[in-house]
DNA sequence: GTCTATAGTGCGATAGAC
DNA sequence: GTCTATCGCACTATAGAC
């Protein structure tokens, strides 16, 4: 019989949530945390290095977890293959289904600079082990880099959409739509003043449901 | 005559930059920093939001100052065309001719993760402008979000291949190496396994020199 | 300009699991 | 005995309130 309960960084997190939507992130104290989930504020800083981790509780294996399934990614794909593939995996496994969840927790990081700023730096380390994978793959340093950087750009801009959007459609969806849209940009096939004529071309936020 | 010395917030920047450079950022206070410039720490905090910000004096302009410059580009470029022109007119402008104020200042971010994560907030916050001022002439959500990421993702990753580089190739070249490597990838142009065939196509980090 | 709350760190003590 | 997770306390610096 352990001497403590267990599941300390989830109870943590739980109560963390909780008391951020109460009243909000900069509102609430990390001793009112620690309390709530039966613990003292020096344990809090045991398990968070900081009071804005314990909204990204287990996002830091993560990266590593997309760096290994690009290396497992069949070899005969291209990169923008290879990486449709690696963010339809994400898609399925990470994000269908948990919408309601990430949704309150974007609520929360929107209210606060602090969260904003973390939410990007995980993105940014995404991004890096998305080009130390493909480095490793054999791609120069700069498309490696790059690629990262675009995979990040297409998956965060399409889960934004998804997790806004009033209906249903899946997220992968949405991220065709932003891939799409992506190439017709860098193909320079879009041409400014989309008001006039026709809405440019490719991909609209709002497309058909299917 | 003035009560106090003029230009509170170049001396506290000064200050800092020296400082951090001497002992690094985090081993620096802010009551350091406001005593060398001649200050009280009250003063620092009135002229920079946080110990960080001071890191990124002037900056909170560049976003709308952007957004104006490609409200007065030509009419007639393409969206990949007017995000060339406003890249280079920023290279030229802003950068060329500070490359080592602009090394020196990374090298101090690149020591401290939160230094990076305001960085990467700058850079979140240039996109957003730009996908605004994209909006604003006529171009559907999405493909303005897409756009400012994408500028983003251009000029931020030339520019540090060009604080990288060892020659003096201009930052603009290094934006034409990075844009035609984002749009090999995005044309679905580049194979993995480089190694083993050709480096896969067209830009590399080292082209020649010109 | 002063005063204070809160974040975050360092260190020693504790006690169950093994 | 060692390992690990906790507590508790003292302490500093940031940042905001007054």
């Amino acid at each position: 019989m352990p001497r403590w309960e267990p599941g300390a960084p989830e109870r943590l997190e739980r109560a963390a949530l909780e008391l951020f939507a109460e009243r909000g992130f900069e509102q609430t104290t990390v001793p009112e945390i620690a309390e709530r989930a039966g613990l003292t504020t020096r344990s809090f800083f045991r398990h968070f290095a900081d009071k804005r981790e314990v909204l990204f509780r287990g996002m830091d294996e993560v990266p590593d977890r997309v760096a290994g399934l690009l290396r497992d990614a069949p070899r005969s794909l291209s990169v923008v293959e290879m990486l449709s593939w690696g963010i339809e995996t994400m898609a399925t496994n990470f994000f269908d289904g948990h919408r309601e969840e990430l949704r309150a927790r974007r609520a929360i990081v929107e209210t606060d600079p602090g969260l904003q700023e973390r939410d990007l730096r995980k993105q940014s380390d995404m991004a890096e082990a998305i080009a130390r994978a493909l480095e490793e793959d054999g791609l120069d340093q700069l498309s490696a880099t790059v690629a990262g950087k675009l995979a990040i750009t297409i998956s965060s801009t399409a889960i934004a959409h998804w997790l806004d959007a009033a209906d249903d459609r899946p997220l992968v969806e949405h991220v065709k739509d932003v891939r799409d849209t992506a190439t017709d940009l860098m193909a320079d096939r879009v041409q400014r003043r989309s008001l006039d004529s026709e809405p440019a071309t490719g991909a609209k936020e709002t497309g058909p449901a299917s």
